[in-house]
DNA sequence: ACTGGCACTGGTCAGGGTCGAGTGCCAGAA
DNA sequence: TTCTGGCACTCGACCCTGACCAGTGCCAGT
């Protein structure tokens, strides 16, 4: 029973303190809250909490902060997921469905999730390591040019054009192009890339030199790992909200969004729904007043990527949680049906 | 004569608080600068260009700091271009020629240009509407669907897919396609988006179908404004520095980053060489404390696009131009080569 | 046309006093 | 036990004050 209130003056604190920015006091915790006890009360209770390490004062006559350990029990234990509104579910998706191809979906995802938020989002371009071959197209341009172009699962198109040393058949080209297509298509790029490398061999010496070149081409798009590294930021407007501190909320996210690949570690490994990452849980230092809400997207079950939100952990974690769910569903499902 | 001094101190005004970020006095002036007059001749002087509104004083008893108008004048009139250093030359073109496509070099530049300048930097996609056809190209994938491919003058590929109503002939593919090309190579892209409308006519009636919703898919990405009004923006981690004063150097550029039409609004018209707004000359009046250096890029006499930073007006002008020349120089010939 | 000198101005900074929100603890009530 | 009212105490926020000083404007003199 007196633990369960100690929990619940917990919930209360980090309510109060994620609302207005201010130390909590225990009197203007009994009035904001029907807690049914007096402040004295809920001072032993917040003396208590401070002991074991869920909350700090920033000096003696001041109220309490929660510690990172503090947030940490919030999202674990206390936090109820916060619904979305229909009108924002709405936003999501009429807004997501405008998207033209792959790269605006991304872009449009990124915006949302900052609009819904209020904070700097991140986007990882969907993988592609992890979808498969849907198509593959070698087309002669003029010279002795050919331009290689890949479909993948995830609705992305990569082409590359390669320069030969000598043009070649017609026949050549269609009979690689088919072999090509019946090695790899349904393949996941890595296994595909492997596939293209045995296929080689198989055809006469004197067409190697073409063959090469094109099919070397061609795996060297399958395994880029360029893809998977690029990531799309936004919301940085909203950084401007954080005025009050500076150097702990704004500097250290500026400074992370310039490396693509600490974005990247930030997103984090893969995990199913929302994953908050709080303070120095981030693994990085600086970011220690940072707090990141991440999840995979992909179609049902697949996983082709991340994308997240970045801010101070002083954020709003249940309405956070749920925006970046809910966008990570819609982005998946848009993913599948394109 | 006392008219050149008076350019003079106001030079080393403008030099000292971009070095200092400090209001400058007279007897600090003529310590750092050999001015070889005496400090109270300095003050005549810097009274004399504060009624003529080159500068003005926060407050009595504090130095000067130059106005807009102030730093007008000294890039007019009295900025000596500052030559980069050849290890820079040597690090922008090893960067930049590292770049695989067009999206590379647009991101490279992005980066090159913030480490150069210590800002915040802006570079739009070369336009499609200024480049020409270099290359269309129609491939039937399986189903009626049919990919369509256009290599610009920029370098840039672009592709569509078009769901058919009903799968068309080799012949007529093949007779679309080099009719298309005929049509429209070497064309500019809104000239070329003409040539295709008046193309449908020429085909028969039962051919109709198939040939206008190609037609149009290919017209639509000719005229698609998407590509112009892309830009790609970095060095956020610069603004960190200006930490001092975040409401006036910081905030609004922020706020602007958000809005890819505004920054391409603070790009500017076309202009040759590096045209730099100061203030509110940036038509904006919450930039009032921002100050934009662009340019215009693309190979030798072409105009591509735009790129240029974004920071305080109390910026290293000559240093900053130099950097912007020399990016928008090298972007140029690189998209030339490729 | 320039300079040295001098009175003046206004911002910054450190010291000191007041105020008040908030705490910790204790003795007594439930 | 558990809660409550009361009280002394702490410490930052705020304000005022005076010393200090960078810098100015002006004037009489060279």
């Amino acid at each position: 029973m007196i633990e369960d209130r100690r929990l619940n003056v917990l919930r209360a604190i980090v309510e109060d303190y994620v609302a207005t920015q201010e130390p909590v006091g225990s009197k203007a915790l009994v009035e904001r809250h029907r807690l049914g006890v007096s402040s004295a009360t809920i001072r032993n209770d917040m003396a208590a909490l401070e002991d074991e390490g869920y909350l700090t004062a920033p000096h003696t006559s001041a109220g309490r902060i929660p510690t990172d350990k503090g947030y940490r029990m919030f999202v674990d234990r206390l936090a109820e997921v916060k619904a979305l509104s229909i009108a924002e579910r709405r936003a999501i998706e009429t807004f997501l469905s405008g998207a033209i191809d792959v790269d605006d979906i991304v872009m449009r995802s990124v915006k949302i999730l900052a609009q819904l938020t209020n904070q700097v989002a991140i986007v990882q371009y969907p993988s592609l390591t992890r979808s498969t071959v849907r198509h593959v197209e070698l087309v002669a341009l003029e010279g002795s040019r050919v331009l290689i172009v890949v479909i993948t699962s995830s609705g992305r198109v990569e082409q590359r054009i390669v320069e030969l040393v000598e043009t070649p058949s017609e026949g050549l080209l269609s009979d690689l192009k088919s072999r090509i297509v019946r090695a790899t298509l349904g393949e996941r790029l890595p296994e595909a890339s492997l596939r293209l490398a045995e296929l080689i061999d198989t055809f006469a010496t004197d067409d190697r030199p073409v063959v090469t070149s094109i099919v070397t081409t061609l795996a060297n798009t399958f395994s880029n790992e360029r893809s998977d590294e690029r990531v799309a930021v936004g919301g940085t407007g909203n950084l401007a909200r954080f005025g009050a501190d500076f150097d702990t909320a704004i500097r250290p996210v500026l400074e992370a969004m310039e490396e693509q690949v600490v974005l990247l570690h930030l997103l984090g490994e893969a995990t199913v729904g929302p994953h908050v990452r709080i303070g120095r849980e981030t693994g990085r230092d600086d970011l220690s007043g940072t707090a990141v809400v991440s999840s995979t997207y992909g179609p049902d079950g697949e996983t082709f990527a991340q994308l997240g939100t970045m801010g101070p952990t002083r954020m709003d974690y249940p309405a956070t949680m749920a925006a970046v769910g809910a966008v990570a569903r819609y982005v998946g499902r848009i993913l599948a049906d394109g």
